[in-house]
DNA sequence: TCTGGCACTCGCGTACGAAGAGTGCCAGTG
DNA sequence: CACTGGCACTCTTCGTACGCGAGTGCCAGA
C-alpha cells in the first residue's frame, strides 16, 4: 500500500497541478509544499505512483501530471468537500429568489452554477415521473379540440393538444375535470394511471370514446421520457480548459448538444451526494478528458432532479463539489417554497 | 464607380474566399473563373477594390480577403437568395412536423436551422407581446393562492403564482374565469389592458382586491420583457471558424450566453425579408467578426419572433439566407397550423 | 486598356544550437 | 533502511538563420 507521505505527494500534485495548469517537478513540489524531505527523495516517491498509476509524465523530463486513477483517489480519499463561505451562501440565496416560475429558477440555476464554477453548468428540468400531480386542466378550443395543461408540484407546466373523436360538451368536461382532479390531485406520476382506469365507465357511451382519448394522452405526458429537459450555460468557459483547442473543445461542445448524453450522464449517478466522474468513467468518448460533477435535487426530501458541472478532469473538486451541493441545496428550497 | 468587371472579381474573389478560406490571389482567380483577362489586369482591378476598401491583404504579399464592406456589397447586389432544393424543403417539412408542442417545435427548429447552415442558429421563442390569448386559466391552489395560466395562440404556456390578498371562493374565481375569458379570448396582448381595467367593479368589495391583484400579474406576464426567450444550437459549428481559436470562439459563446445580446441583435432587423449584419455592423464587439442571418417568422401573416444564424463573415451567404428563410416559412406554417 | 515581365516583399517551413527543466541512478550518511 | 546530494542524460522549447513560393506593384510595350 501507499505510504502516508506518498498520499501527501500525490495531493500535493493534484493541487499544484489544478492550480498552475502545468505538469509538477519534484523541485517545485517540496519548494511550495513544506513535506519535510528533499526533492530526490520526492522523486522516490513519485517513481512509485507512477508504477501504480496514479499520475504519468507527458514527456520524459517533464513533470507529473495526475492521472484519471490519481484524481480518482485524491477525491475519495485525499480531500472533502469545501464548503461554500457564508457571504456565498447569502449570494446564493438572493440570486436565486428573484426567480419568478420554474423557467426562471432553472435559467438562474444554470447561470449561477456556471459563474460560481466557471465551468460548463447543466441543470435538468424536475422530472416529470418523479413529482406529483397539483392539477390538471382541461381547455375546450373547438367543439371537438381540447387543451390539457398538466401542472406538476414543482412549477413545470406541460400542455398537450387533443382531437375528441365526436364533439363534447360543456357540462361533460367540467365533469372530467372535476374528477380527474379529484383523483390525482397530489398523487405521484406512477401511481396515475391505475387511478384512473376506471373513468370512462363513469361517463355517457356517446363521451367514453374522448374521455379514454384524454387520459391516454395524459398518461402519454406522463411517461414521455424524451420529454426530461435541461438547460446548459457557462459553455464560454470551455474556452479557458487548455491551449490545444479545437480538439478539445469540439467533442464536448457536441456532446453538450446532444441532450440524450447528457441525460445519461446524469441519470447514472445513483449516490445520494454528490457524485463525480472523472475522465474515462464517462461513457461518453467526447467527454474523456472532462469531469462531470453532479448531486440530485428536490423540493422535498427527495430528488427530482440533477444538476451538475462539467469541465477539465483537472479541476478544483473541492471547490466545485462544494459549489454544486450548495446550490442543489438552495434549488431544493426555493422549489419546496414555490 | 465600379466597371462591371471590378464587380465580377469581387464576386469571384469572395465565393473563392468562402470556399477555400484562403486568401486569394490574381493567378488563382483568373484560373478558377474565366474572366477573359490576364492576372495583371486582375491586380489592377483588385488595386482599385482595395483603394475602394472592398478587399484587404493579411499582409503584403498573400491574397485578398474581403472586408466587412466588401461582403455588404455582395449581399446587396452581386448575389441573390439561393432557393432550397426541393429535397431540401421536403426534408424541412417532415423533420418539423413531427413536433408535439411548441417547445418542441423550437427544439427543431434550432437543431435544423444549425445543421442545413453548418452555423449557430438561434431562435426566438413567439413573442407574448405579438400574439393573441387563447385562453386564460385560473386555479385555486389554496384558499388565499392562485395559479394564473395564460396561453397563447402560438401554443406558448406561462403561469404565474398570485398571492390573495384575501380568500377567494370558488364561485368567484369560476365568475373571474368566465368574465376574463370572455374578454380576452382572441384579443391581442396590447388590448387586454384596456378591456379589463374595468373588472373589478363587477366584484363584491370583499372579492376586488383579489381581482386587481390577479389583473395586474396578468398585465406584468404580458409585458414582461425579460422573459423573451430563445434558444440556440449548433455552438459546435464555431470549432470550424477559423483555427485561430481561443481568441475567436471566446467572445461569440459569451456573446450568445447572453439572451440580451441576442434579442437586441435580433429585434434590431426590421427588414420584412431576410436581414444580413455583417461583421462590424454589430453593435456587440464580441459578435465584431461574425455575421448574423435573421429573419422573422410568425403563424398568420405578421411576424411574433425572429430566428437566425450567426457565423463567420466569410459564410455562404445565398445558401444561407435561403435556409433561414426557407426554415422560417415552414415553421410559420407548423404554428399555424396548431 | 490590357498584357507580359521582373524585381521585391514577406510569411512559412525546416534545420540547428543553446538553454532549461526534470528525471533516474548511484554512492554516501545518519 | 530511508533519505540526500550530485551528476549525467533526455527531451522540450525557443531563437535564429535560411531558402522557397506565392503574390504583389510597377513599367514598358502592344
Amino acid at each position: 500500500m501507499l505510504s502516508e507521505r506518498r498520499l501527501q505527494v500525490l495531493r500535493a500534485i493534484v493541487q499544484d497541478y489544478v492550480g498552475t495548469e502545468e505538469p509538477v517537478g519534484s523541485k517545485a513540489l517540496t519548494e511550495r509544499h513544506n513535506l519535510g524531505v528533499s526533492p530526490a527523495t520526492v522523486r522516490n516517491d513519485m517513481a512509485a505512483l507512477e508504477d501504480e498509476g496514479f499520475i504519468a509524465q507527458p514527456h520524459t523530463s517533464a513533470g507529473r501530471i495526475p492521472t484519471d486513477k490519481g484524481y480518482r483517489l485524491f477525491v475519495d480519499k485525499l480531500a472533502g468537500v469545501k464548503p461554500m463561505s457564508p457571504p456565498e451562501r447569502r449570494a446564493i440565496q438572493n440570486f436565486l429568489e428573484g426567480a419568478v416560475d420554474l423557467d426562471d429558477v432553472v435559467a438562474r440555476t444554470v447561470r449561477l452554477l456556471a459563474q460560481l464554477t466557471r465551468q460548463v453548468a447543466v441543470v435538468q428540468y424536475p422530472s416529470l415521473t418523479r413529482s406529483t400531480v397539483r392539477h390538471v386542466e382541461l381547455l375546450s378550443l373547438a367543439p371537438a379540440r381540447l387543451m390539457l395543461v398538466l401542472i406538476t408540484d414543482t412549477g413545470r407546466v406541460e400542455q398537450r393538444m387533443v382531437d375528441c373523436p365526436a364533439p363534447f360538451g360543456e357540462s361533460s368536461l367540467a365533469d372530467l375535470r372535476a374528477r380527474l382532479n379529484s383523483r390525482v390531485a397530489g398523487r405521484r406520476f406512477t401511481d396515475v394511471p391505475s387511478l384512473v382506469e376506471d373513468l370512462p365507465e363513469a361517463f355517457e357511451a356517446e363521451d367514453r370514446g374522448t374521455v379514454s382519448t384524454v387520459l391516454s394522452t395524459l398518461l402519454e405526458t406522463l411517461v414521455e421520457e424524451n420529454e426530461e429537459r435541461l438547460m446548459i450555460g457557462g459553455t464560454a468557459n470551455l474556452t479557458r480548459f487548455g491551449h490545444d483547442f479545437p480538439l478539445t473543445i469540439r467533442p464536448v461542445l457536441e456532446a453538450l448538444e446532444e441532450q440524450v448524453v447528457l441525460l445519461k450522464l446524469l441519470g447514472e449517478a445513483k449516490d445520494p451526494g454528490v457524485t463525480v466522474r472523472i475522465g474515462h468513467e464517462n461513457a461518453h468518448e467526447g467527454l474523456n478528458s472532462t469531469s462531470v460533477v453532479s448531486v440530485g435535487y428536490g423540493s422535498g426530501g427527495e430528488a427530482v432532479a440533477k444538476l451538475g458541472v462539467v469541465g477539465p478532469t483537472r479541476m478544483d473538486y473541492p471547490g466545485t463539489m462544494g459549489a454544486v451541493r450548495a446550490v442543489a441545496r438552495y434549488v431544493g428550497q426555493i422549489l419546496a417554497e414555490s
